[in-house]
DNA sequence: TCAAAAGTGTTGAAGATACACCCATGT
DNA sequence: ACATGGGTGTATCTTCAACACTTTTGA
């Protein structure tokens, strides 16, 4: 390593305004991983290509970054567009830019990933638009880089679950100890131990357990719980708490 | 949230070639947030702009992306223009993309940040060119979002710095335990105990104890350590191991 | 009455934390 | 001889992991 006297281009983006008229531009887009959680597995949403180039591939769902918008909004409007949901709970992921990526034209694409809690009647409508949920290991080869970012969003999800309580974003309101722990199982891909999983999550307290039970998978019937959202962030604010799992 | 038909916009990521070039261009900057250790203490590399607009003001180095790159080598380049340093520890951090942040042009900013071991000749030093190492909490305000930037940067650096061993980048290869322990308080801020913190350094096994001391800070004299960069790797491969703080 | 899922506690091991004194050396 | 930073071990507490049986109820 040397150091060196730093030429004076070093400085160029700090020059008046009309300087960054020379200055190349690009087109920059974004893609989403959708993320869902349908039994007792997790999902990712794709659409399938039907026009040149890449036709018949399948793909993560994108589009461009507008002049008005900025990047939150552009990813946000392509989810609502393709899906009709909005309110979704997504977090940017990571930028790619590598120089042939597209091959249509220079196009550095940001990654966003969005966690949606799908209804059954969601898991099968979405057919429309040829979109299609597929199971995380079961995914096809997708276009350009987009399996890397599925990737990277697997990766991200795994970790941000065992700190931070977004796991809750990708169930219904109300849910079952036992959804919860097979939601876990899938994010982490191992199997966890019934009575460990109860245990810890009770001793998080952040959860309400209802007087009500979802009967639809034993006779028996399994209670209801929903997060505590208000707590949380209170314990948070007040106690410095940590979501750990 | 409603479930509907998507519109034909919602795929125009996917047409043919020629279809990209009805959408808007950007500019896309790369912002670099430089970390270095010196005197027990954590610091970060700003320059003084001198010139407008916003002439007199601290900022973080940066540069635009070219066509022909991407963006860690836009990084890579802005950083080694300005300090001269090469193989250096970079990570893209997040981009930041509100319409008006750049009040000049329409940019996009993709920060990085980097970590630097700064011996005390690159300390003093790197007065040329007015940039100039801060204290974190002395950080003066920075033009547009890059005070946010470097939040963000050390909330990551204090995640990673926990589970990766990237705390070395930012020391000499030649080190005591002493000024390990202070750089792992820099990062978390605040004050560990030194039986303690040896224990759990000595017992993750991926240092070597030199035969040799460093004079500089004591009569007696205190131990080199080096970090064992292929024991660690082989560690991970072969038994995923985690580096734990 | 039985099949199928729900629910529930304890123990041992490992890891984290708290804590205080002697050592070596240059001045 | 003393001042300064270097070096070291133990006891306690907390957290994690392993582990199996009883309950409910519809068919």
């Amino acid at each position: 390593m040397k150091v060196s006297k730093a030429p004076k281009i070093a400085t160029s983006d700090t020059m008046p305004l009309n300087y960054y008229q020379k200055e190349d531009q690009v087109l920059l887009a974004v893609d989403c991983i959708i993320f869902g959680f349908h039994k007792k597995s997790l999902k990712v949403l794709l659409i399938k290509r039907n026009f040149q180039p890449e036709k018949g591939k399948w793909s993560l769902i994108g589009g461009f970054l507008k002049r008005n918008e900025q990047l939150d909004q552009a990813a946000e409007r392509v989810l609502s567009t393709l899906t009709g949901l909005n309110n979704i709970y997504m977090e940017q992921l990571y930028t790619y830019s590598k120089v042939d990526r597209d091959p249509g034209q220079r196009t550095i694409s940001v990654a966003y990933y969005a966690l949606i809690n799908v209804s059954s009647y969601q898991y099968d409508g979405i057919h429309i638009e040829s979109a299609q949920w597929f199971d995380l290991e079961e995914a096809p080869p997708l276009i350009f880089d987009h399996n890397e970012m599925i990737e990277r969003a697997m990766a991200r999800l795994r970790r941000k679950a065992m700190t931070k309580p977004i796991g809750f974003e990708l169930l219904p309101e109300k849910f079952t100890m036992r959804k919860l722990q097979n939601l876990y199982e899938s994010i982490l891909n191992k199997k966890l131990d019934k009575r460990n999983f109860v245990n810890k999550i009770i001793s998080l307290d952040v959860l309400i357990k209802l007087n009500e039970k979802d009967m639809t998978t034993s006779r028996r019937g399994a209670f209801l719980y929903v997060f505590d959202k208000e707590k949380y962030e209170k314990k948070v604010e007040e106690e410095g708490f940590i979501f750990k799992i």
